[in-house]
DNA sequence: ATGTTTTTTGTACATATGTATAAATCACCA
DNA sequence: TGGTGATTTATACATATGTACAAAAAACAT
């Protein structure tokens, strides 16, 4: 037939409609992306999803199959690197940057982490996905917890639950930073931009970093405004 | 006719209706929540949200409205207060504070604001919601960079960006916050509990201001790991 | 009361969705 | 070359969705 069928000729159809539908998982979440679009954005036929993959959510976590283990296997391979500097706010930050990085940019295949696998579990995070929720939990939390324990190390004084809220608070910023790029240029005026990677790490490390250092939060008692409420 | 808008007095029906709207969009979202769902959660029928909203999008943008202006008033009021402050450090904390507690809970009135309105704005924001982007970015800018000024004017030597990006990361915390809490509890032990919104607060407060105090990122350029792509 | 407007209700419609299936086509090897 | 298993294609199906619409019901004004 026409060009259509060359990118599925090319990388095989499988591999094209992975690529695909990650493409379009990470601009607009799961529920908004139908198997027709992904089908015809990968140059292949509607049946050729539930053939490779049985279903729209299979297809989904293939998608996290081939991420996971190669983004993880990089964070600890640079955090692993850091720990071995001996000035501690040199490592401090160094080991930030090795969770950071692998969520912006794999090593060097294409696979293994990147910007937009990080956004596509942001926006999937976001949806309420049960089953990416659980892939997520399940694969990432390894990660996370030797962050929390590399910072631990680091700075002893502070207690397992102020590093694990901000350590929450780093992933929340993470994510955004890769949602709403546009919000940064738009609010700084253009004088920064949303979609500079490198500049969103750099900055993005500083504050992290110096937000470790910072005293924990004075008293867990009285006055916590009118924000004190249950969900 | 014309004048059903001034007509259409709080029924009950179209109460109930904001109502249940609200609480199922900020839990699954924009698409993934049906007008029939919402119809039979706020026991009216089907019709009843064409008839008062017109469509499911008018129906979302009227929850915006409801909360919008309150929410944002008592921002100004918030950092207002905090900007008398002498000491230019419990100031910090104070704009900060003043900034994020409505996004946890209004004043007294059930409206203008509240956490689940937050969470409802955050989950629209990764869904890529084109109505809800555009509202949030002109209703929300403004004291967005009402706080950015305030924390320019509290630490001159820092420049825009800087301010931006880092307001911009304490934006994705506090989504994150929302959106996620049982991992806090989780990667905690439950010896930190995520839904604790006072907790979140004060966490959130004392580590976004030593955030803001750190000296901006060094390298303009040059290395950046191989992270520095573009979207 | 009567007439008019507003609201509610039930249903219809066009479209979109994920998946199943059978026929057609291709790749590959004896 | 012929045949066999893998893949692709086209179509069908059941279901879900947002909205339109007309009739019924309720609320209201005079």
């Amino acid at each position: 037939m026409a060009m259509a069928q060359t990118a599925a000729r090319d990388t095989g159809t499988r591999e094209a409609l992975l690529e695909a539908a990650e493409e379009l998982f990470s601009q607009r979440g799961f529920n908004a992306v139908s198997v027709r679009e992904i089908a015809q954005a990968a140059g292949a036929n509607l049946g050729s999803i539930p053939y490779h993959f049985g279903s729209k959510e299979n297809l989904l976590l293939e998608i996290y199959r081939a991420h996971c283990g190669p983004m993880n296997a990089r964070r600890l391979e640079l955090m692993g690197e850091a720990e071995r500097i001996s000035d501690r706010d040199e490592r401090l930050a160094a080991v930030i940057r090795g969770w950071i990085v692998p969520a912006f940019s794999s090593g060097s295949d294409r696979r293994g982490g990147g910007a937009r696998f990080t956004r596509l579990r942001a926006i999937l995070q976001a949806e309420g996905n049960e089953a990416a929720r659980e892939v997520i939990a399940r694969t990432f939390d390894d990660t996370s917890n030797a962050l929390i324990d590399a910072i631990g190390n680091i700075l002893p004084q502070l207690s397992r639950d102020t590093i694990v809220w901000r350590c929450h608070f780093l992933l929340g910023a993470l994510y955004y930073a890769l949602i709403n790029p546009e919000r940064v240029s738009r609010l700084s005026d253009g004088a920064a931009r949303g979609d500079d990677f490198g500049a969103a790490i750099d900055q993005l490390v500083a504050a992290t970093a110096a937000a470790m250092k910072a005293d924990a939060p004075a008293a867990p008692k009285g006055r916590n405004g009118d924000g004190a409420r249950r969900q």
